[in-house]
RNA sequence: GCACCGUUCGUCUAGAGGUUAGGACACCGCUCUUUCACAGCGGUAACACGGGUUCGAGUCCCGUACGGUGUACCA
């Protein structure tokens, strides 16, 4: 049974990363009939933000990453937020001291920048030193005892055996190997008596049955004390799978300078879930299709962790507007009057009821990128104000003595019937162009103008047609006055 | 500095020894259209570099360069 687990700390608002890392998770686990966990890494008192958990549910449910378990929803392996899970860590850290594989060190964090100075300066990697600290091996079991009894604030520290090499198997990067030299003599308790993550994330994995640990490339690095950590336990340890970045134009790590990175932003940008939920899937991950457009579902069946690739990827703002578009698009006007109103409802226009307002987002969508852009880019077709001409313009077409006669026996023809049938219609603006020996081309482009007073691009007969005829003859008619 | 990871068009990517190196976004052009958009057609544009291995290397190996991440009593 395939149990995976999404583990963020509620810091903020969800990252863009931070989705695509769930989304993965999620992917995999429905790929395989597995769990999906949500976890609450909040082992940092100084960092909580408050309301930061429930956001990050709701953006992960905005974007349709749904948990079988978690602080949520409950589940047998619970609690789920690691600050109810205090006394655990702290007991499995003191099973790691008594068993040799963890120590006390009294080290305060003045000493410990010394150290690392110290280090520098003499060209060294900085790493805890755990033979001139101030440790149990230092100072001796009475003298740590003494310590200890007299409450000394101290910390638990990983025993890093100096020896041999520590490997692994990552599912996306292959076999990783370092050398346990280079592996830091890791916090595994803080003083406040808190476990750091790297232990808090173990014990829990192990305690939550994990079965694959997939998480961002960041992670890659401190992997290695975890795999010591579940051989100091006697554990068998999960799958890891190392996800890549998503980047910035820079190639660096995804930030905002660079644009939008929550969640709540595209949100608030208009962006259709579905439509983020594919781009960033296809940020790192393709299924080797000539094709890019994936529903959800779709995603869930492909999806496959050797198909993540290894590389880090920039994140192309361009490209998820298309898709965007392309969703846009795709999606029944019908279903998508309901999310139009309330913005055409805040900007105080007025329209007949919602069919009319599928009819204009049929009419316009092709044109935008975002569902609410149709508000503004469709203003004349709703209410009654229309925005003034340029006075060039305006006294152009004022002066144009042909066009007014052709708008004039255009208005005169025009009824509801005509407007209903596209052909009488077409015949109707033909007959009143040539009566007034104006070209289709030079009558058409100036009565939409005239009747909208922009020129939106919008294809004439279905505009009209939305705008109905009395509407429409009152604006020729204030035109021509 | 050290460790780890990475490197195919500007960007996202296909490619698992033999390809005219394919697609998508963006960009440019043409067609359609009264116009804009959509659509269709076409174009510019990539295997970081150097050595091997091989009859043959974008694909395998080793270096180099460049980049990223990590190097906290943060996650």
């Amino acid at each position: 049974m395939v149990r995976v687990r999404f583990a963020p700390s509620p810091t903020g608002f969800l990252h863009i990363g931070s989705l695509r890392t769930a989304l993965y998770n999620f992917l995999y686990a429905r790929h395989h009939g597995g769990v999906c966990i949500l976890r609450i890494e909040d082992t940092d008192r100084t960092r909580f933000v408050e309301g930061a958990i429930e956001e990050q549910i709701a953006s992960l449910a905005w974007a349709g990453v749904t948990f079988d378990e978690g602080p949520h929803v409950g589940g047998n392996y619970g609690p789920y937020i690691q600050s109810e899970r205090f006394d655990l860590y702290r007991q499995y850290g003191m099973q790691l001291v008594e068993s040799g594989h963890a120590y006390y060190a009294f080290d305060t964090s003045e000493e410990l920048d010394a150290m690392r100075v110290r280090q520098q300066a003499a060209g060294i990697a900085p790493k805890y030193d755990r033979s001139s600290m101030r440790n149990q091996y230092t100072l001796g079991e009475q003298e740590t005892q003494r310590l200890l009894d007299e409450g000394a604030a101290h910390v638990i520290r990983l025993k890093v055996p100096l020896t041999s090499d520590v490997r692994f198997h990552d599912e996306i990067r292959g076999d990783v190997i370092v050398n346990g030299r280079e592996i830091d003599d890791q916090i595994l308790l803080k003083s406040d008596g808190f476990p750091t993550y790297h232990l808090a994330n173990v014990v829990d994995d192990h305690l939550m049955e994990i079965t694959h640990v997939i998480r961002a490339e960041e992670w890659l690095p401190s992997t290695p004390k975890h795999v010591l950590l579940y051989e100091a336990f006697g554990w068998k340890a999960p799958t890891f799978a190392h996800v890549p970045l998503m980047l910035n134009p820079d190639r660096t790590k995804m930030s905002k300078r660079h644009g939008d990175v929550m969640v709540r932003d595209f949100a608030g940008k208009g962006y259709f879930p579905d439509a983020l939920v594919n781009f960033v899937a296809m940020c790192g991950w393709n299924p080797a299709e000539d094709r890019e457009i994936y529903a959800m579902h779709e995603l869930i069946d492909r999806f496959t962790l050797d198909r993540v690739h290894k590389a880090g990827a920039v994140f192309d703002y361009k490209k998820l507007e298309w898709m965007n578009a392309e969703y846009l698009r795709a999606k029944a006007p019908a279903d998508l009057a309901a999310d139009l109103m309330p913005t055409l409802e805040q900007a105080g226009y007025t329209y007949r009821d919602s069919a009319f307002v599928a009819s204009v987002i049929a009419l316009l969508r092709e044109r935008v990128t975002f569902l609410q852009d149709i508000a503004t880019f469709g203003d004349y077709l709703f209410g009654d104000t229309l925005a003034p001409l340029d006075e060039a313009t305006e006294a152009q077409l004022r002066d144009d003595a042909a066009l007014r006669a052709a708008l004039a026996a255009f208005r005169d023809g025009l009824t509801d019937a005509v407007l209903a049938d596209a052909d009488a219609f077409k015949a109707h603006a033909k007959a009143s162009a040539e009566a007034a020996g104006l070209a289709m081309g030079k009558f058409m482009k100036p009565m939409r103008i005239v009747v909208t007073h922009r020129d939106v691009g919008a294809d004439l007969h279905p505009t009209l047609q939305l705008l109905g005829s009395s509407r429409c003859i009152a604006r020729i008619d204030a035109f021509l006055s």
